[in-house]
DNA sequence: TTAAGTTCTGAGACTCATTATCAATAGCAG
DNA sequence: CTGCTATTGATAATGAGTCTCAGAACTTAA
C-alpha cells in the first residue's frame, strides 16, 4: 500500500474522510510511473477485485490532483493521463506522435526563462504544461 | 475578405474545392487575433447573416488546422481555440487561470534547448506545446 | 449547355470522456 | 451504539466534436 500518510493528510486538509476507495485508487496510481487514462486506472482496479465505481475513481483523482499528489496530463487525444508525483522531481514530457511513448524531461534554464518571461510582464506563474511531440528513436 | 490565395492553394493541395463556406471561415477566423473556440466562430458567422453549419465549421478548420493557416490551441477545458497565422512568428501562450486572458510569448533560447533535448536524445520534433498558467497583473 | 459524376453541405444522430443526480451505504463524533 | 453527514455506485446527463446521408453545388466531357 502506497502511503496512507500523504493520502491522509490530503483528506484531513480538505476536510475529507478516508475511505477504502481513496486508498485503493491513490495505491493503484502509484503502483507505476506509466501514464494512464481514467478507464485504464478503473479497469485495473476491477481486474484487482477491488469495487470501485467509475465515478469514484474520477472523483478521487480530481482530489488527488488539487492536493499535488497527482499531475493530470492533458495531450490533446481527448483523454487525460494521470502521473502520480511521489518522486518529487519537477518535469515535463515527450510525447512520440506515432507510438505515444511518454518520456519526460527537465531543463532548469527553461524553467528560469518561464519566470522571468512572466515576472517581466507583472504577471504571477501558476503553472506550466511543456510538451514536446515528437518522433521517438524506435519510430524514425 | 483574406487572402483567398493562400485559402485557395491550401485546397487545391489537398484535392478540395473551393467554396463560399470555405472562404467565409477563413475569413471569420482572420478577422480578429482572439483565441475563439469553434462554437464562437460559428455563432459569429451565423450573426453575420451567413449560412453554415456546425459541421461545416468543425471540417473547414480541421482543412486549416492541416494547411497551417490555423493553430489550434487545447487549454485543457475541454474546447479547442483557434488562431489564424497570418502573421506568421511564432510563439507560445501565456493564459490567465482568473480572467482567462490569453497573451503570447517567445523566447528564442527556449526553442533553442528544446531542439536540444530532443536531439540528444535521437528524436525528431516535429511541434512543442509550452504554456503559462498566470495570474495576470488585472487579476492580482 | 447539358448530362453525369463528384464533392460539399446541413441537420441531426451519435460518440465518448467526464460530470451530475440521488438513493443507499459507510465513516465518524459524541 | 446512534445519528448525522460524507461517500459511493448506478446510471442519466452533458457537451465538444464526429459521422451519416440525402440533397445541393461544382466540374468535366461531349
Amino acid at each position: 500500500m502506497a502511503s496512507p500518510n500523504q493520502l491522509k493528510k490530503a483528506l484531513k486538509k480538505e476536510g475529507l474522510r478516508y475511505t477504502q476507495q481513496r486508498q485503493s485508487i491513490w495505491d493503484e496510481m502509484c503502483a507505476t510511473d506509466e501514464h494512464r487514462d481514467a478507464e485504464e486506472i478503473y479497469l485495473s482496479l476491477r481486474n484487482e477485485g477491488m469495487s470501485v465505481s467509475r465515478a469514484t475513481v474520477y472523483r478521487t483523482i480530481d482530489v488527488l490532483v488539487k492536493n499535488n499528489l497527482v499531475r493530470k496530463l492533458e495531450l490533446g487525444d481527448g483523454r487525460a493521463r494521470y502521473e502520480h508525483k511521489m518522486d518529487l522531481e519537477h518535469h515535463d514530457h515527450l510525447i512520440c506522435v506515432q507510438c505515444g511513448k511518454i518520456e519526460e524531461f527537465m531543463d532548469e534554464t527553461i524553467e528560469e526563462i518561464q519566470e522571468t518571461i512572466v515576472n517581466d510582464l507583472g504577471f504571477k506563474l501558476i503553472r506550466h504544461i511543456h510538451q514536446l511531440f515528437v518522433i521517438c528513436n524506435n519510430c524514425r
